[in-house]
DNA sequence: TTGTAAGCGTTATCAT
DNA sequence: ATGATAACGCTTACAA
């Protein structure tokens, strides 16, 4: 059939042991003999079969997926970034999106893991800020990288979007555009993105002194659906916010949605401002004023740490541990009575 | 470390061979042994190991999707639905975007396919439509199954979803709101899926006697930008058309922007519709009509038809191979003159 | 620096 | 119906 490294080493008159350390890079190698091995490894277009190779060796160089977020742009994003660099590595991704809000979604991870000897996973948030899955993992000794919003873990387990900085920049610029009273539509408290989020838009209206009551504040689900009750509860006090931003693009599409039913114009009556710059932001009418996270970079980067990992005899290079977002300016924000 | 088959064969007192047996569900393996041997199995929590066995059998238990398209929502449907059936039957999925315009992209795939020893792969349309890659995979006698919109391959290596009947009905329609003069923008020529799409358009059009002039026609490439252009010209000729249809909601969208640059309201002057059923469609303003495939279903079914073919020991169930889209009537769409 | 031999956990062959 | 034994293609002791 194809070719082994039986064949290898029989071509180029060594032993198939010394194929192997050719091909796994050892140091302990003529550099003739290393040469010669290359030279027929190329010539038949051999590679090595990766399920001899994890059986020997166990691993699998698979990396898993695992995620609970209704966001496919967000997913997309991030398997294209991780697959960027897994394809150069020799590496697969394998995806896994799972229900958190079960009960055996660790043991369903866990058992994802051990299915396919995954030698690593990225998680996403939200799982990501799930601290027994990461216990887990650890437990079982499996590398793991998380994308999160707040820095979490340790850097070789991590990598953070400064979400709180990001929407310090949302605030200052609705601030600028001379809005003092401001609607902000929270996402679920339970989780430390809606929670950074929320705390670095306050903490820079502080600076401008801007104070933004707590009944300007109400909390949603991230969803659509919630994201019109709380547009409406917002919308029909008065006086109306002159601003309202979302906790995500989703929330924020809502909020147009309710201007437009009670006739209220963004911007000139109405600024909207969301959060993860989907393709919605740049599609709806007016469009949206978001925030945008370097998610194929943060994607890559996981990768690179996971495989750091796996290869412990290497040199290991220190990878960035926090990326910034970064704010996106649309139709939907403008001057107070502009 | 984890227990394996020589365990189990231990415990319940027969060989390794028959615990292989009873994996594999082979019929030549008493009741009795069978019985205790699964007992065994059960307490144990014994899984078999994927690479011992894909060495050994020369499978993998990896199913791999092919895709070329920028439409995550589509993408991450797919990506749900072929798990959901993965999932029960033990197979995991490993993602593999390429990029269909580079030459080295069939030996690309094949690469990627080898590499993992896949058992199947499924491709997604757009590059579902390419030849070459069929012919290649059937060369290498990799199994595979087809997302497609036209039916061009036997039934077990296809699901198609109806495409040309789904735009007869957004045809049908359109002339019950009293359209009569209709633009259409295209997708590319030389995908199939988008000459279904307006063939279908236009044979029902050709029912109600309705004329659709060739200047009403003109060809986007599926993206935002060119959706943009299409749009502009045709609103900008004198009589618009009173309806325009896309080949998708990303050019819909599209027209509903310029129809909002040139103060034309949506539905009253003009009526807009699209075909996917993205995320886009129900959040714009004004929300659009369009075509909805039963993505997850076809997922669903593509997986099942490739595990079909690698079990060819068992009775082969024989499984649909047209699903039928359906129209969405929203917002965008409404009476002539209404 | 290189080679020998023993696994890794399955399935496949061929008996019985 | 069941079992002994040899693959499968590679890595990892352990030698030399």
């Amino acid at each position: 059939m194809s070719v082994t490294i039986n064949d290898i080493a029989r071509l180029s008159g060594v032993s198939k042991r010394t194929v192997s350390r050719v091909i796994n890079c050892s140091p302990a190698v003529g550099k003739a003999t290393r040469e010669r091995v290359l030279e027929i490894i190329k010539e038949t277009g051999f590679s090595p079969d990766k399920q001899a190779r994890g059986l020997a060796s166990s691993r699998s160089y698979l990396l898993g997926l695992i995620y609970d977020n209704p966001d496919a742009l967000y997913i997309d994003e991030v398997q294209r970034g991780a697959l960027s660099v897994c394809a150069e590595l020799g590496y697969e991704l394998v995806v896994h999106p799972g229900s958190s809000k079960r009960d055996d979604f660790i043991s369903d991870c866990l058992s994802f893991i051990s299915r396919s000897k995954l030698d690593g996973v990225i998680i996403l948030p939200p799982v990501s800020e799930n601290k027994a899955l990461a216990a887990a993992l650890r437990e079982i000794n499996c590398p793991y990288v998380r994308l999160a919003s707040v820095d979490l873990d340790d850097a070789d387990n991590i990598v953070v979007s400064d979400e709180r900085a990001a929407m310090r920049d949302m605030a200052t610029h609705l601030v600028e555009l001379g809005h003092t009273d401001i609607g902000f539509i929270s996402g679920p408290q339970h989780y430390r993105s809606s929670i950074e989020r929320l705390a670095g838009f306050l903490a820079e209206l502080q600076v401008y002194n801007v104070k933004l009551p707590t009944d300007r504040i109400v909390e949603g689900k991230n969803n659509y659906d919630s994201g019109l009750a709380c547009a409406e509860q917002l919308l029909n006090t008065l006086p109306r916010p002159t601003a309202i931003v979302a906790n995500n693009d989703e929330m924020a599409a809502a909020v147009l949605r309710v201007a437009n039913n009670l006739n209220i114009r963004v911007p000139d009556e109405l600024s909207v401002a969301g959060f993860d710059d989907n393709i919605l932001a740049s599609r709806i009418i007016p469009s949206l004023t978001t925030i945008r996270r370097p998610v194929f970079n943060m994607a890559c980067l996981a990768v690179q740490k996971l495989i750091n990992k796996s290869r412990n005899n290497q040199e290991k290079l220190a990878l960035q541990k926090t990326v910034t977002p970064n704010l996106v300016t649309r139709e939907s924000t403008g001057r107070v009575n502009g």
